[in-house]
DNA sequence: TATTCATTTTAAACCGTTTTCATCTTTTTT
DNA sequence: AAAAAAGATGAAAACGGTTTAAAATGAATA
């Protein structure tokens, strides 16, 4: 039925084994032999049946991509798609394929790279995102399965973990700071899902900001939501309703911004006249906000594209000690921010 | 090294073959051995080598998904993220695997392709696109290989192709009708990649509708452009240097009208107030664009959870006849869209 | 011419399952 | 009690490759 190794032996006359050799292109094997087998094999059309390779290798050429529990609105984050397209160019050129996990919430996902691993399903696997006390993480890391992590491990103890991050707390820090000045005192915070490990670093370079300015944090400032627009909009009423509304938000994620300012506007509150604001990732659309968004380009392609690279080197040389790698980011300025009137901060600090 | 079949048939003094028999819970084992034996696969933590399995069995349980050519923008948009968790969640239920294709031009997918079904590496794929005269699917059809497409072919020749696809033509043409029916006349059309078929089908409902209402379709409203946000921008600044502007704009996707919605507020140009704007997709961030946009919603993830359904019912069953499944479509009115003023069409008749 | 050594090629084992067919027990039927 | 049928298990051959170790070939050296 199928042509197989045995079959383009006998037409070119050679042992399967030769085939074999022809088809990793080995040197034992003679410029003349290889030519007629070469010719044996395009005359029967023959293809590598790529199970039996894998089972005979041990390798299987490909990469588990694990998304995040996505029973949430989460996943329609063009981030997704982007980092997707880092990891898939540095995979094509490699010649690895990509296995993408399916299961909506952590035990499903759990299982599932159980599968994987144990299946020998994948060479080794990128992990979408980072949690604290996340299973799988430590499942990985029991296991000694090469796998890097897009984000950095909480977990200290996680130490030999390969990974590829931005600084996170050094994003944050940098545009609260931003916002202080531009002569903003009451600057909200709102978060995402406060077990994603970004989530808190970003926190924490927003805290760091603050102290550094001499400005207390205060905690009706401080809003987490893990739904992405939904998400965005609630907190935007929690902060509106404060009796001393915020004058600048620094927003987890572009995708939350526009339920932000989707709700601002809603209330008739300007932006950046009123309210300035401030978000990571610039994924495409962030740019076409109205008005355009203010954010902190992390380079999203490059996360994947560098976790792809260190996966792939991580599977080819085990041995070598885990790598980190930061992608820089960068702050976009678009028009979201602006700076408070002098006569304002004054009043304000007269309250 | 890794504890195979073998080896539990060791351990519990049975033949590999019965181990596999108990694996796959045959009846013809008696429950005693079968506890005997899944006692033992428990003692010695074994589990099944996949590709092992697959080579023997001829299945892979895993679903190839291709994406279209990504070297432009197409990708980021929100739509794949969606489709794919429709796909998932079909695929999940039915232990399925998803292998993502991981090629940027139309050359690297097609030998991608290629290489998935001559490996053997998937047992079914899904073609996230439909395009004109395509390679792919023509090439899929030939090996007559389990796949559906999501879209409609567009050669008839290929009829017994089993897709998933909306009612484009239909939901053009009743988009159309509503503007005509808001009183507009001067209706404009930015499609997407002419030689995506969805494109040619929304067309091609834009012209029936005009026709019906007895007014030429004038070749200067009607643009394409494949590239997301910029092409939207592009097809603005063409569309408003005319001398007698649109006063409703058509929008093959949602992501585009963002790209169109941002230019025409460089311009000055309000919607829905000067113009008046539909578009397609309704992926999750549409209702957050500044007016939220009037949409129609195609059902993306129903689409994908479909094509997984057909497809796997194609692959379990290859030998009857091909589906056709239409999703049905809906129209989200939201703000973009308004009836143009009586004496301001009075005006323009007069013109 | 016989010996050595490098170069090519091959036979056979292996990767870890599934499955066909045969065998060995039991149980049922006559 | 013998024969037939049913039930449970096992041995061995696939599945389609890779790889180790051995054999064949040919060239170079003594």
């Amino acid at each position: 039925m199928t042509v197989t190794i045995k079959d383009v032996a006998k037409e070119a006359d050679v042992a399967p084994s030769t085939v074999s050799r022809v088809i990793s292109d080995s040197p034992r094997i003679s410029e003349r032999t290889k030519e007629k087998v070469r010719e044996a094999m395009a005359r029967l059309g023959y293809h590598p049946n790529f199970n039996a390779r894998s089972l005979a290798n041990q390798s299987t050429k490909t990469i588990g991509v694990i998304m995040p529990n996505s029973a949430n609105k989460t996943f329609q984050n063009p981030f997704f798609p982007e980092v997707i397209r880092g990891i898939s160019t540095k995979a094509h050129q490699l010649e690895y394929g990509l296995y993408l996990s399916t299961g909506q919430s952590d035990d499903e996902i759990y299982e599932e790279v159980q599968h994987m691993v144990q299946g020998k399903r994948v060479d080794g696997i990128i992990l979408l995102y980072s949690k604290v006390d996340d299973r799988v993480m430590k499942y990985l890391h029991e296991q000694d399965f090469p796998f890097t992590v897009i984000g950095r491990p909480y977990d200290d103890s996680l130490s030999n973990v390969t990974f590829v991050n931005n600084d996170n707390l050094k994003a944050a820090k940098t545009v609260t700071e931003y916002l202080l000045l531009l002569g903003h005192k009451r600057i909200a915070f709102i978060g995402g899902n406060l077990e994603h490990v970004v989530t808190i670093d970003h926190m924490e370079g927003y805290h760091q900001a603050l102290k550094n300015a001499g400005i207390d944090p205060c905690d009706d400032y401080i809003v987490f939501h893990d739904e992405l627009q939904e998400g965005g909009q609630e907190a935007v009423i929690d902060l509106m309703s404060l009796a001393e509304r915020p004058s600048a938000l620094i927003v987890a994620d572009d995708i939350m911004t526009f339920g932000v300012m989707r709700m601002l506007s809603e209330m008739e509150v300007h932006v950046p006249d009123d309210i300035s604001i401030i978000s990571f990732n610039n994924v495409m659309i962030s740019e076409l906000s109205a008005p355009p968004m203010t954010t902190v380009d992390i380079n999203i392609y490059s996360l994947g594209y560098e976790a792809a690279n260190l996966l792939i080197d991580k599977i080819l040389h085990p041995d070598v000690p885990a790598k980190k790698v930061l992608i820089p980011h960068k702050m976009i300025k678009r028009q979201t921010c602006r700076r408070v009137a002098a006569e304002r901060t004054l009043k304000e600090e007269t309250l």
